[in-house]
DNA sequence: TCTATTAGTTTTGTGTTTGAACGAATTGAT
DNA sequence: ATCAATTCGTTCAAACACAAAACTAATAGA
């Protein structure tokens, strides 16, 4: 009934403007004094008093001691994010595993977890209470005993309506419209975990927000994260902000039609940039002797590339031909990707990571090539740094993301005994 | 040094947010009372009240009159969006002519003029001069006189720093680095129009805009318009935003590798859309005994395009078969669209209009087969019902949309002799 | 020791939304 | 006709959050 696109304004939402500004400008600025972020921030000393003391006694920021570097006046009470209390959950559902990372406000890892699983297999209802398990388990751990939580998080290789956490179409785990944030916040009702909010998203879109706060081109706000799996799928990030399009379908970049006529794909159309550089037909082409028919799927693809992997580096012109070929479609996806969304980096994610040494020569001449802009707007292609489960990372980090940027959903009171 | 990213909220942001919200309320709900805006948008009566008489005295809102719906209780005073006072004016730059529309706030066409400039010929400085005197022609108009303005936007076939309103860089017109902004700004100083907000921005997302707020396919918040003039170009809009890219390159879509080795584009490369598709293409393949040796430009192509009109209609088996390769090359083009944003409409605009009924069959056809998503993802892919000049016409309604969505740069101070 | 300088708090003021109470205008029943 | 019921809109005091300026605190340097 309250039917406004956008809640208006009251004091409330001024408040929590504030406070998310507050943070973030201590999260950016480092170890900084309320003088400075005052300054920073455009708000006057006495608001940021009060607005930092909200933050201390919620357990977000606290004061690390005086600095004095040799000025005068008076030294500021330096502030910092404070890394020890709030945690956020970021779990990750794959097709063969489970994967759990717990962040505090610094971004730090606190516990992580990685559990295999067949979530085809098990299908939607045992997944969840699975997840309940790992988070249960996770939240007894010594390490995170007692620590109240921001939040959870969920990425998964599915079309996600984000607003409702429903999952409506996951191809590679075999599920259609589950209301996975409604249902795992039923299983977590009676636990300590009780009203902690879920949210459910993709996995590119959330790599892509963990390559965009933890990676090595960090606080890049128009960024492209290709997932290489079993298929590629691409989390945009445009202007900070995950770009969904008008039904979660965004970022099905390996579907773009590369090649008139070209070789067939999975989806039943040809010339597909999965079936001219995904993993199957890399594969294929690189170590054609080990493929077996049909497709190619679970801890044999880990080999797989792994054989490909020697291969390449001790020169065998098979494998190092068909990863060149393969660099070249992904370049001109990438020169696609650029004309139309002009990013300033595009990150390879997944199992392009350790076949990037021979992928990224013949890539990047490719994007060069195909690209409008001249030097391809300043677009970057490099391999992601983040390790694996990175999705469950992202999602951690967006978690925290919301909290920075002032939709924080609601941190919990802290002290206050 | 007021370094904060997005400035931090205080009275007058609450103020001129709430002030954006009731206006918007008041324009989708046509005539309401403030009742019913209370209640759809969760502000207080006591507020929306004071909203409303703040509107009312700035001349953007205006009561109609009482309304008893044969309901018991007090019948409500209507309020509508005053279109009696308020004009927003849209110029657009383009190769061979100069349009202005002049729209109200009930985005009804007040005035538009459109004349024949030679922009390349005449260059930047002297451009801004005729853009001056077309400003003060219309301002003096009987129509106008009196009537305070929103603001001036200019749309133009350019890379624009849009923060700025510097154009980056114009192809067609042959222009760099003009800071058109700024000098319009000067040359209007000591004229009527001395102190209204100036805005420069790229014409296909203008264009887009128009389509968004004024088009068949209204309010549709996620849609791609594509420019079909000498290039082909994407104004993309993305959750109602235009989607710019990391240095304003987005929407090349022109440019986009189709083909492997397929015909050279003027861009250096070959198996662009462009190449495949572009005006310059088609013409040739169309009307081949007609097309001179040489870019196509100017008037020419107009009659060109009326001629090829002409013999499709007649059945000429040359012209029916280029135009519908061309639309199976778009069609492609829109299935690469629709996989990686996943709008919920493409509009064809520009010279495509005229040509739609031999493209659109193939188009479409290409355009779901090489879509992932079923069904295109409900994407409609349809000629742009709006006339030329609708990037002029979209810049006004980017006006108007700004004092919708909350961001109202300054609504003049109407009333209070 | 005194002054200048910077940090942070306290105090006072201003602007905006809120909530309840009130007056206004109409319908429908008595 | 009169009165109750209902809905619309305004008024007024209160609460809330930021702004501005005065004030206290802590340091460096003369």
């Amino acid at each position: 009934m309250v039917g406004a696109t956008e809640g208006p304004a009251g004091f409330q939402a001024v408040r929590e403007t504030n406070l998310g500004i507050v943070l973030r400008t201590i999260r950016t600025s480092a170890p900084c004094s309320r003088a400075v972020v005052a300054a920073s921030t455009g708000l006057t000393k006495a608001t940021v008093s009060s607005l930092v003391a909200e933050l201390i006694d919620r357990g977000l920021v606290c004061e690390t001691g005086l600095v004095n570097e040799r000025r005068v006046g008076r030294p500021g009470m330096m502030l910092t994010i404070n890394g020890s209390t709030l945690v956020a959950l970021g779990l990750e559902v794959n097709v063969d595993y489970l994967a759990l990372a717990a962040l505090d406000l610094l971004e730090r890892e606190v516990l992580t977890r990685h559990v295999a699983f067949d979530a085809r297999a098990a299908g939607p209802e045992e997944c969840a209470k699975q997840l309940k398990t790992l988070l249960l388990e996770t939240v007894a751990d010594p390490l995170l005993r007692d620590r109240p939580l921001l939040g959870v998080s969920v990425a998964i290789p599915a079309l996600v309506d984000v607003s409702s956490g429903t999952v409506t179409n996951a191809p590679n785990l075999g599920w259609r419209n589950f209301p996975l944030q409604q249902r795992l916040t039923e299983l977590l009702a009676d636990t300590p975990l009780a009203g902690a909010p879920v949210r459910v998203d993709n996995d590119a879109n959330l790599g892509a927000v963990a390559e965009y706060r933890g990676g090595h081109l960090a606080r890049t706000m128009d960024l492209v994260y290709l997932t290489g799996e079993v298929g590629i799928g691409a989390g945009v990030l445009m202007n900070g902000e995950p770009l969904r399009g008008a039904s979660g379908f965004a970022g099905e970049v390996g579907h773009i039609p590369l090649l008139k006529d070209g070789p067939a794909c999975a989806c039943g159309q040809d010339g597909c940039l999965e079936a001219l550089a995904g993993l199957d037909s890399i594969l294929r082409r690189a170590v054609p002797d080990l493929v077996p028919e049909g497709p190619v799927r679970g801890s044999v693809v880990e080999s797989l590339v792994a054989e490909t992997v020697r291969r390449a580096e001790s020169g065998d012109a098979t494998a190092v031909q068909a990863l060149e070929d393969a660099g070249e479609w992904l370049g001109r996806a990438a020169a696609t990707l650029v004309n139309l969304l002009n990013p300033s980096a595009i990150i390879l994610g997944g199992y392009f990571v350790p076949l990037s040494p021979w992928l990224l020569p013949s890539c990047r001449e490719a994007m060069a090539a195909y690209s409008f802009a001249p030097n391809s707007g300043n677009c970057r292609i490099e391999p992601s740094t983040l390790g694996l489960s990175a999705a469950a990372r992202g999602g951690a980090m967006a978690l925290i993301d919301a909290l920075d940027t002032g939709l924080l959903p609601l941190p919990p009171g802290s002290s206050a005994a």
